[in-house]
DNA sequence: CATCCTAGGAGAGTGTCACTATCTTATAAG
DNA sequence: CTTATAAGATAGTGACACTCTCCTAGGATG
């Protein structure tokens, strides 16, 4: 299809795709002529992929880009290519490495991720462990505590969240879609996750304050 | 202290002060003279708070404000008050009433609402709301699957969540300090729950795809 | 009292980022 | 040959979180 159709099939405008494609976050369509180009269904996919990264993850273009690349490369095993994927989402905010907050947090991190069974090595340039870092420093800026006790329940939470999401992503046949559903799902479930973590704030809320207020 | 000491204590720009006096994220100082200011401890508590969503929790100026503006409330009771604040947070993209994804997702998200016992009405302009339609729109456009079923293990995680988060609400005495740790923890632990949920993706992805992969 | 220094306020400017509008050129169709 | 359309390049737009600069009013000091 021409460049017309798949904006008229996708939903974007033309002028947003010839953005993407100038950004290599979409494939060059395959020449007719010197000045034509034909795309296919997968060029279809994959746009509706950038712009859920995109418009629902929020994910920077450059990011992306990165991402993009990791699904596409065939070179690494499937366990490489879903953890450079995955891991190349979300960069956040880098900590702050003047702040000796960041140290403090640092270390925590460390002993959480061990106490986990983390193997791997504190990989510090590993977008999530930064991620985590920074949090980590912000919430002790605040005077929240932030220790190993605090947090293991977290971590469990995000235990089985992971076992869900590999659940989900091993319905899939061939490599290819298994890397693409883990990045889709691991950034569209993120908002789910979080919007049903307010409404069950929300309904805690209601059990402590309101319907038990005085023990019930 | 003087503005030049709140920005000192807390790290912040002077300028980056005044920005956030005139968006009135930071309520003013206590008149000195007709042009000096005096702030106090909470100014500086208050200031920490909004760097924690602004930068961290990447809301939006505006959505701070009404946050914020929850926060100090104290006509609505406890529950009400925890709720404003917290739906207030991360209203994420709006759903496109056009497309007719949207509502197919709104009628799932009804639906799975209602399953967890959600019965506050489907307030269909509370943020969280439409954040969880909008993702679950994006979802159904990329053809992954959404029901009940696939949601629920999320909505379980979620719910385990907001026990945590209740509880470290409620180790706080007054009921401004346990509005504002409940906005606070919200937004700080999103990044710590996504990072560990990354991860954790790789953990359970080494255990699936590289251990065991013949079947161990 | 004069002077200088600093605090605080207001408005405009900056940088970033995801688009988007325009212009150019080429080519397929008529 | 002419014209509509496609693709590519370039510059502009809008939103947003700052940030810079100027201005004025006190307060301190000689």
């Amino acid at each position: 299809m021409r460049l017309a159709e798949l904006s008229e099939r996708s939903g974007v405008p033309v002028a947003t795709i010839k953005y993407y494609l100038r950004e290599q976050l979409l494939p060059p369509g395959v020449r007719i002529t010197a000045k034509q180009a034909d795309y296919g269904e997968e060029h279809l996919r994959r746009l509706r992929l950038v712009r859920a990264l995109i418009q629902i993850g929020r994910v920077p273009v450059a990011t992306a880009r990165e991402v993009l690349a990791a699904i596409q490369d065939e070179s690494q095993g499937q366990h490489a290519r879903l953890g450079t994927a995955v891991g190349a989402l979300r960069a956040g905010p880098q900590p702050d490495p003047d702040d000796p907050a960041t140290e403090a947090a640092r270390r925590e991190a460390d002993k959480l991720l061990t106490s986990l069974g983390w193997e791997y090595g504190m990989v510090d340039d590993y977008p999530p462990y930064r991620t985590l870092v920074a949090a980590l420093a912000a919430l002790a800026r605040l005077g929240y505590p932030y220790d190993t006790g605090h947090l293991l329940p977290y971590a469990r939470a995000a235990e089985a969240l992971a076992v869900c999401d590999l659940d989900l992503v091993e319905e899939y046949e061939s490599a290819l879609e298994q890397v693409e559903a883990a990045v889709a799902l691991t950034v569209l479930y993120e908002p789910v996750l979080l919007s049903l973590r307010r409404f069950m704030q929300v309904q805690e809320s209601e059990r402590r304050f309101v319907t038990g207020r005085q023990g019930g």
